[in-house]
DNA sequence: ACAACACATGAACATTCATTCATATGAGTT
DNA sequence: AACTCATATGAATGAATGTTCATGTGTTGT
C-alpha cells in the first residue's frame, strides 16, 4: 500500500515533513496570496506601468495618456478600466473629458522597492 | 494638411500638450518602465507568490515545495528557474538536493505593500 | 558499472490576456 | 435635433506564458 497523502500531483517523496508543515502553518491563507498575485499581475504589464508611472507626476485625460504613450485611446482605455478595477486609479469626469490620477498612495511604494531590487542586480 | 505628429496611433486631438510634455520629461526610462514591469511580473502568478511566500519561512528543497504546494516537480522546477532569473531566488546544492532560499531581502518589504494595498481595499 | 533519486529542461498544449476594430454611450455645441 | 468629440466596451485576433509529458543530467549508494 502506498501512501495516500499525494498520489497524483507530486513524484517525489517528502524530504523534510517538518520544514514543510512548519512553513504551511506559517504561509498567509490562499485567498491572500492570490489576491497579492492579482495585484501584482495589473502592475506587471509594461502599458500600465507606463500609465502609473504617468499619473504618479500629474491627472491626465484618456487622450493625454494615448498622446503621451502613442497608442490608441481604445487600449489605454481598456488597461484604465484594468487599473480602475483594482482600485489603483481613480476618475473624475469634467464634461466629457475623465480625469485619471492615482488612487493609491501605496504605488509609489512599490514602485520605490521594484526599483530598489532591479538597481540592486546592477552590482553583478 | 494633417499634424504630423501622431499619424497612425492615436485617434483624439491633444488636449493638455503642456501636461503631456511635463510628464514625458519627469517620466523613468522606458527601459527602467520595462524592467520593472517585468519584475512584477514575476510576482504575478499564484505558483510563484506562493513559492516565495514559503520560502520567506525557510529554505527549502525543490520536493518539500513541490508537496508543500501539491503541484509537480516539473511545474515548481520551471518556476523556480524563471525566479531565479529574476533574482528572487538562489540555490544551495548538496549532494543531489538543491536548497532554495530567497536572495533578495526585497521581497519581504513588496510582499508588505501589497498587502497594505489590499488591506486597505477592504474598506469600501 | 549500475540503479535510484533529485532536479533540470525542451516541446506541446491550453489558457490568459493585450491590442485592434467596430460600435455604443454620453456630454457639449450649433 | 443633429453633430462632434471624449470615452467606454464587446468581440476577435494574436502573442505570451503556465503546466504537462517525456527525457536528460548529475550525484549517491551498492
Amino acid at each position: 500500500m502506498i501512501q495516500k497523502n499525494e498520489i497524483e500531483r507530486c513524484n517525489c517523496t517528502v524530504i523534510h515533513q517538518d520544514v514543510v508543515d512548519n512553513v504551511r502553518a506559517r504561509m498567509p491563507s490562499d485567498e491572500n496570496l492570490y489576491d497579492l498575485a492579482d495585484l501584482f499581475k495589473v502592475f506587471g504589464d509594461t502599458t500600465r506601468i507606463q500609465i502609473l508611472s504617468g499619473l504618479v507626476e500629474s491627472e491626465m485625460c484618456v487622450c493625454d495618456i494615448a498622446v503621451l504613450l502613442n497608442m490608441t485611446q481604445s487600449a489605454i482605455s481598456h488597461q484604465l478600466k484594468v487599473l480602475k478595477d483594482a482600485r489603483l486609479v481613480k476618475g473624475r469626469k469634467e464634461g466629457k473629458i475623465v480625469y485619471y490620477s492615482l488612487d493609491d498612495h501605496h504605488v509609489n511604494n512599490i514602485f520605490k522597492e521594484g526599483f530598489t531590487h532591479i538597481n540592486e542586480d546592477k552590482h553583478n
